[in-house]
DNA sequence: GCCGTTTTCGGCCCGACTGTTTTCAGTCG
């Protein structure tokens, strides 16, 4: 089983933590279920594989929640969450996800007018029995009206490039230099919910160009301001000059991050929040212009956002033993283009001028193996036809084009190509095209087959997703791992924003095993090399430093790592 | 329910904005 199964049960988790809230539960038990949740959520293992002790071992997990997952990943279901779904109405916790509506809201709806279902509160509001309520008025009625058409409209989170256009959009309206993204299109996500901008231009004159291309105002104020545009949302938050750099850390979080940093402020006698640091001792606030002055403060070294999100930063930041971050600067060369050879549009010559302007050394050829059905793929004829042409390309341009190939993975493990042709190859990409929906053993020892074939250098991207189109494949990234360690192959993190793949929670667990990334944008057209900005930052989120990349080395030290 | 440089009990981040109020509760990020 893979990463799908750990989605299934974090998402039980949080149904778990919906219906308590639906009942006025503890909100710290709550809580301790969302980050249990969490937890599941970016654990690179597989939790239905995990022991007792070893889910314990995880931060946010202890004795209720580790029984639970492993009842959960056993039968789909535990006994907390059965007990709660006697309680509850199956379709009340839906209420939760409107906006403006909490579980106080849900809660008096339900026990006062017998509303049960969105269906439900839909008609109450129409038929104006809502404003009847204690506490309820004219205005709440038509703000839960306006919270059900948002909510039937909902898009899902954005994929980067789409979270950077949309941003760029809205930034185009603010006077430059004077704002910063933050939230998770500043931690580089691969996909964004909101976009959250921190500017210290003065509400006054920044609200009334918002309201110009807005297409609907969710609140404004002098502090922030919340609208939707092109059907996304948008967080601006106002911060005079001198407290910037505390209102762009907390803007940035992530949540869990920002909670941590909050509590070390208490345990050092000192409280944490979007304008500063006060000191509790002598009441005295230190107003934080930069980030930095709040870390330094806080006795932390400058946490970079990628790696805000509670996965051990801020210990290595007082330990001084965070890593050094590889930079977009480091990169070399692009370890994935497809040509006219298979489905891209360039032809090899036109890749390595593309690659020549770019400033890259190196780019790697790596066309489909005839093999792939749904793109035309290169034959071994057509590779001895390439091989001469990359000789030209060789001699014509300064960046040299590494002859490659990304060779099928059949489901049986074999490969698309013969060894004979592969061995005449300098890198081979072998990656899976078809059949994703095998079983997890199943489609991990198929991979581990083609990565024991002495001539495979780098799998490519390994668990196959699209984000918010195609799950991830069901394939145990860890076992690749040790596979990919034992034999000494590279993993690619395909640096596409539809694929970002492997992700950052598996980037981390590579580099700690000390299996090498390669960082690749798979480009078929001259716009997707751009992309290599992407891997970079989800390359950060992983923790992962220049050494850990391939794309970082010089050409001769790249293909004498595949020797 | 989880957790420990106040360690097995007693805490658990903090402030902005809205609506319905008359001083605050609820929701959100």
């Amino acid at each position: 089983m893979g990463s799908g199964v750990n989605a299934e049960v974090a998402g039980v988790l949080l149904r778990i933590a919906d219906l308590l809230l639906v009942l006025g539960e503890n909100p710290f038990k709550i809580r301790a279920y969302q980050r249990a949740a969490e937890a599941v959520r970016r654990s690179p293992y597989v939790v239905a594989g995990m022991s007792r002790s070893e889910l314990m071992e995880l931060d946010g997990i202890g004795k209720g929640t580790s029984e639970a997952i492993l009842a959960i990943a056993e039968t789909g279901t535990c006994s907390e969450l059965e007990s709660l779904m006697e309680k509850v109405p199956a379709d009340l916790p839906e209420l939760l996800e409107l906006d403006g509506v909490g579980p106080k809201t849900v809660q008096k709806l339900w026990s006062h007018l017998n509303i049960t279902s969105l269906a439900e509160l839909e008609a109450a509001a129409r038929g104006r029995r809502i404003r009847g309520l204690r506490g309820f008025g004219e205005k709440k009625e038509e703000e839960i009206l306006r919270a059900v058409r948002i909510y039937k409209n909902r898009s899902g989170r954005m994929l980067i490039s789409e979270a950077e256009e949309i941003a760029g959009e809205v930034a185009a309206t603010l006077v430059p230099g004077t704002f910063s993204y933050a939230g998770s299109l500043r931690r580089g996500r691969s996909t964004v919910g909101d976009i959250d901008i921190v500017t210290t231009e003065p509400a006054q004159s920044v609200n009334p160009r918002i309201r110009e291309i807005a297409t609907e105002m969710i609140d404004e104020g002098m502090k922030k301001t919340s609208f939707f545009y092109r059907g996304k949302r948008i967080d601006i938050r106002f911060a005079d000059n001198n407290e910037f750099g505390a209102t762009l850390l907390y803007l940035t979080g992530s949540k869990e991050f920002n909670i941590k940093l909050r509590e070390r402020a208490i345990s050092r006698g000192m409280q944490l929040n979007e304008y500063g640091l006060l000191n509790k001792q002598n009441g005295e606030i230190t107003r934080c212009a930069t980030e930095d002055e709040v870390f330094s403060l806080l006795g932390l070294h400058f946490i970079p956002p990628e790696l805000r999100e509670d996965r051990g930063e801020v210990a290595a930041a007082e330990a001084g033993t965070l890593p050094q971050l590889v930079e977009l600067s480091d990169i070399k060369g692009d370890l994935h283009a497809h040509t006219t050879g298979s489905d891209g549009s360039l032809s090899v010559d036109e890749l390595a001028a593309t690659a020549d302007a770019l400033g890259y050394d190196y780019i790697l050829c790596s066309d489909h193996s005839a093999s792939l059905g749904v793109a035309r793929g290169l034959t071994p004829e057509g590779l001895f036809e390439q091989a001469h042409e990359i000789e030209i390309a060789n001699r014509n341009h300064e960046c040299q084009t590494i002859a490659g190939i990304e060779v099928d993975i059949m489901t049986d493990g074999s490969l698309g190509l013969p060894d004979s042709v592969l061995a005449d190859l300098d890198l081979v990409i072998a990656s899976v095209h078809s059949s994703l929906h095998q079983e997890g053993d199943q489609i991990t020892r198929r991979v581990i087959t083609a990565i024991e074939n002495e001539h495979v250098d780098i799998i490519g991207h390994p668990t196959g997703r699209l984000i918010g189109r195609r799950e991830p494949s069901a394939i145990d990234i860890p076992r690749i791992l040790e596979a990919a360690r034992e034999a000494g192959v590279a993993v690619e993190l395909n640096a596409s924003p539809y694929r970002l793949d492997l992700d950052d929670i598996y980037l981390k667990t590579a580099k700690e095993l000390g299996v090498k990334i390669a960082i690749g944008t798979d480009s078929h057209g001259p716009g997707d090399f751009a992309a290599m900005r992407y891997g970079v930052t989800t390359a950060r989120r992983g923790w992962c430093g220049a050494r850990d990349i391939l794309n970082t080395y010089s050409l001769s030290k790249l293909l004498d790592f595949f020797r």
